[in-house]
DNA sequence: GTCTATACTGAGATAGAC
DNA sequence: GTCTATCTCAGTATAGAC
């Protein structure tokens, strides 16, 4: 039952080396045409000792996706840590710090929407296996939101917009071929601009109202399972049986 | 060079079997169950034949798509053709007329968003190779909204607007599990309702200020090629190099 | 041009030996 | 924990019937 200390960093170490090798043939050439036999001989291993780390090769890009979270979590940290930034900064040093860490990844990052429209699939990122990845990416935003004075339903919605937001940027994080991504950045600086403007709209009496109308939809739909005054106390971040 | 046309009947009429019976196999086993060989086997041609007319499975996948695209234009054609709806009925009759057409094959409906993020891929919905099928379903959009008396701006962006929040909502379908999907049926009422309220905003000239911003930044990134004062006569949908 | 029959390659994944 | 052998299936190739 309880394997050595020995035992634990040498298994660990070949997880690391298989993980490792994974990734710079993903870079490489590609998530497809990265073979788990050319990964497992690169990495100096058998075809079933990688399947015995990894039960398949999405696997690998799982692992792969959930140090990067880590990575932002942590870079996000940094960032705010020093204080002094306004919201403007720290929702641009949240996005940008995430399109930093996937610079170089482009070319496979495109495996992250492949399973987006099975909900049953472990590997989409709407599936209920993979809430605690995505709540803790939306931990992220709330985090660099703060303490920001809001107005309470825009306070419970917005951690879960900016996630959606920054999705749709990843998506044309990937599209984009400009030099070094510039446009995105660009996107990103102007999309976050337009977002603080847009809040500053709150204060406005008579865009409550539809402002209201737009959260109990969303409310209503099932998304945003934590936000206020929701029906349910446990409703369901995606559609299930009435 | 030239068909006979009884050659071109029956090929006509062996391609269409080898795609319903495989139409057939999704639906009841989902798409990757779904074997060439057994759908080939199904259809009683050889495999040779399925590969002949489809040269994926994709392909087949790929058909159907164009399918459900020409079945939902002229449904939506048939529903304006009569008359008398307004914008919100008009939008209604777009957004439900989908569902209707994919009410059954949700289980493998998932296959649209499986290449969305691969640039390179032609059945990637946001791929040059699907701008054809693509300017089309935004086309049904815009001949829903109809000469609906709108300012410039927004009747440039609402249609492919419309496009993207349709694809969001097809999105949801997939994971709606309520009874005959009500909860999405729901969604787009609740939607569209929202859409055309918000419509009704335009007309406060102090929000034409962020809707400028906002339509600025979306057409400097590159998205909606067909949007007027574009920098560039033809721009393109998703970013390029500089 | 349409289609059959069959064999082959390559890749993901698994079983079971060690 | 690791390896070798094997399975399945997508897709290709080929040779030819009609």
């Amino acid at each position: 039952m309880f394997k050595t200390a020995t035992t634990h960093k040498r298994s660990a170490e070949t997880r690391a080396r298989i993980l490792q090798t994974a990734l710079d043939t993903f870079r490489r050439v590609g998530l497809d045409a990265a073979t788990m036999r050319q990964i497992s001989k690169d990495a100096g291993v058998a075809l079933g000792a990688a399947y015995y780390y990894f039960p398949s090769k999405e696997a690998i890009v799982q692992a792969f996706y959930e140090g990067v979270q880590e990575e932002h979590r942590q870079r996000v940290e940094v960032a705010l840590a020093a204080g002094g930034l306004d919201l403007e900064a720290r929702l641009r040093a949240a996005l940008h710090s995430k399109l930093d860490i996937l610079e170089g990844d482009r070319k496979f990052l495109g495996a992250l929407f492949r399973y987006t429209g099975e909900p049953g699939h472990p590997l989409s990122v709407l599936s209920d296996d993979a809430r605690p990845v995505r709540e803790q990416s939306i931990a992220v935003f709330a985090s660099a939101v703060g303490d920001e004075k809001l107005p309470d339903d825009i306070r419970a919605f917005l951690p879960t917009t900016l996630w959606a937001l920054h999705m749709a940027i990843l998506l044309y994080f990937i599209y984009d071929t400009s030099a070094n991504q510039q446009r995105t950045r660009k996107l990103v600086d102007g999309a976050i601009a337009l977002v603080v403007r847009a809040l500053a709209l709150a204060k406005f009496p008579f865009l409550k109202l539809i402002r209201g109308s737009l959260f109990s939809l969303l409310r209503d739909a099932g998304l945003f399972p934590n936000a206020p005054s929701a029906p349910s106390p446990a409703a369901p971040s995606s559609p299930q049986e009435e």
